[in-house]
DNA sequence: ATACTCACTGAGTATAAACTCATTATACTG
DNA sequence: CAGTATAATGAGTTTATACTCAGTGAGTAT
């Protein structure tokens, strides 16, 4: 019997308390989720959480490990059929609007979350930069953008993004980050790096 | 008796926990540092740090307005003399270095924060953003870099410089981030923004 | 000189939150 | 259908750490 009743239900109750982990840590950051917001969140007991994930920083691991894939294809996705720059970062926008809180925690807290995370993190930046360097050499052989190291270029981009992301409490701004200055960004940053 | 044996005493040991505090949030993080850690490495029993101190938000706030205090002085001697913009900014960059670790804590944890922080970092903000905005307005009437929105160039700036101090764990460096990389980063900010 | 005050001590307390495990209910096996 | 395996439960345990407080001895006032 490959899928017994009682397999189907452990997957699903798994898959149940990662997405509510997913969730949770997205609103209220990683640091102050606790494993009984989670629990709760997902009408389970708070000791059979810990029959599907031995620990916190095994559910952190796995939470973060199963964002990373969905953003990383919605990446992939949206930006597979884009060509220049300009459709790059909008794509690049696109993709992080439908994960925004989640990636604004993870950003700010990374460093204080086990070790996992990191590695994460370093996947979904390189998926990230490969796109925007493949386009972004183009255009500098083209003689649209500046001529500058590819990862000066990746650098500023990402930083004026964490940078609103990470400080958006302090915009007086309730919704999203990206919907709000997402334009005004690229705009911008587009102005800095087109050559003339 | 103005200033009695003890009241001396006690404004010396308080210093004294500020200070050692400082560098334990410098290099530990405020998440990770403990009431016991200061108190130990400030040779002064755990309990002598609350008659000080009356709870760890406290002290984090009374050493984050401290640390405030000094950035901003560090950052006014050093810009006065100072006029272009390219001069501000290796101000800035100076001021920073002074304090490196601890404000890379503070821009990272900050919204983990007791709200005092936050207060603290937008003063840090303003100072930098006044400095900077003053000498760009000019340079832009000069023609000499792109005509923009203050508040894009700073952000763009400071987003760069806190990319590189958030991130500095990734790029296999031990030392100060901005000893190491502050030279490229305003040199090609320089290039982002100059007209032409 | 004596009584009092206060900075400091460190063992003890309180609390929060991760994690355990005996028990229960349900699904599977032969 | 009887016996066994396992997903789920939730009250209880453990641990970490912020915070307390009765005690000590040096400083201060009269």
């Amino acid at each position: 019997m490959a899928e017994s009743k009682r397999k189907i239900q452990k997957e699903l109750t798994r898959k149940h308390i990662l997405d509510t982990a997913i969730k949770k840590f997205g609103h209220n950051g990683f640091v102050k989720t606790r494993t009984l917001d989670i629990a709760t969140a997902a009408n389970i007991s708070h000791g059979s959480l810990f029959a599907h994930f031995p620990t916190m920083d095994d559910l952190m691991t796995s939470a973060i490990e199963e964002f990373g894939n969905r953003l990383c294809t919605r990446l992939h996705d949206e930006v597979s059929k884009k060509q220049s720059l300009p459709d790059i970062l909008q794509a690049h926008l696109n993709g992080i609007l439908d994960f925004e809180d989640f990636y604004t925690h993870l950003i700010i807290e990374r460093r204080l979350l086990p070790e996992s995370a990191k590695n994460t993190y370093i996947v979904i930046q390189s998926t990230i930069s490969f796109h925007i360097g493949l386009a972004a050499e183009k255009e500098i052989q083209q003689g649209k953008i500046k001529n500058m190291p590819l990862h000066m270029l990746f650098n500023a981009w990402m930083g004026m993004i964490h940078y609103y992301l990470s400080n958006g409490d302090l915009f007086q701004q309730n919704g999203s980050i990206i919907k709000a200055y997402g334009p005004e960004l690229l705009a911008n940053y587009l102005l800095f790096i087109k050559s003339t």
